[in-house]
DNA sequence: AGCATTTTGGACTGATTTGGTACTATTTTG
DNA sequence: CAAAATAGTACCAAATCAGTCCAAAATGCT
């Protein structure tokens, strides 16, 4: 569990698809072809993600779909927010207002809301770009955080 | 979303209450008054994180539950898997073999992977005794892994 | 032995979310 | 004007989730 929904994990497929042709324009019917996706499923994903700013879109007989940025200025978190909105691992993480009944005095809430930065934080590093070329594994670092060395990169803990 | 289910979120306030008690039994009953949520759903969870061995049970007129282990000997990661099994953000995340029919081409594959032991390690990495006091903010250091300071302790990036 | 209390396990139900499809409009090109 | 493509929305089936309830087993106490 703690699962990401289908749609948006279709979305990382079919954005990495355009990110590793250079950004050219594909029409919903080909993105499925590439995806080996249903056709409805890609057309839904792709419109929603045109809605939420990470894809331009052409109408028309020559029309389709182009992304809206560099793939290295779109993250797995802006995806992931485009189709599920705001990441909140818990009901009470993203609310300013807690109404949960233990308000004030729940130790937990704080410790709720910082669990869920640091996983907003993992996931907006990662980009498109480096989603499009496989086992490129240097840009996280979130194990041994005040243990071992820091040395800024390349001690992503794989598996 | 991203949620964790409202039973995990339980679940850890609960915890909290006994870590909090300094290791004590408490019946059902009790914890349900102290956490403020009804008792068949205490009941339930107090069941299952029992039967996933993060709780001992006592039966009986004097009975009740206490910590399997020390307080920081819990993770969240274990809480959260004890309540909705194995933490995968996506479906093919936790599956050795996998059939979404993109199997061996998909290069996104091993990045989810990747990812979700990011998580996964950044849960495993929080103790129940982190929650159980509040506002202790120096064990999670995630974000600005390559940016910035990187000074071991106290840069979680809290709001 | 018997009783009250507590955990155990399972089933069950209503609500919510998700995955997927279909249909109708609107825009663009030729 | 016709064809092709996107836009928006509505819709339904399936799965998941939240929460409740009940009968049974275990335990301690008198």
């Amino acid at each position: 569990m703690l699962r990401v929904t289908k749609l948006a994990d279709y979305a990382i497929v079919m954005l990495t698809c355009f990110a590793s042709h250079g950004g050219a324009t594909h029409n919903a019917r080909d993105v499925a072809r590439e995806a080996r996706l249903p056709l409805p499923v890609v057309s839904k994903v792709l419109k929603r993600l045109t809605r939420e700013g990470l894809l331009t879109s052409h109408r028309g007989i020559r029309g389709g779909y182009g992304l809206a940025r560099q793939p290295h200025e779109i993250t797995v978190a802006d995806i992931i927010r485009a189709l599920e909105g705001p990441i909140a691992v818990t009901e009470c993480a993203d609310k300013v207002k807690g109404d949960c009944g233990l308000e004030t005095k729940c130790p937990v809430r704080a410790n709720w809301h910082m669990i869920n930065q640091a996983i907003h934080g993992a996931l907006g590093k990662i980009t498109l770009a480096e989603m499009a070329r496989p086992l490129q594994q240097q840009y996280v670092n979130i194990s041994e955080p005040l243990s071992t060395g820091q040395s800024g990169t390349t001690s992503a803990q794989v598996l």
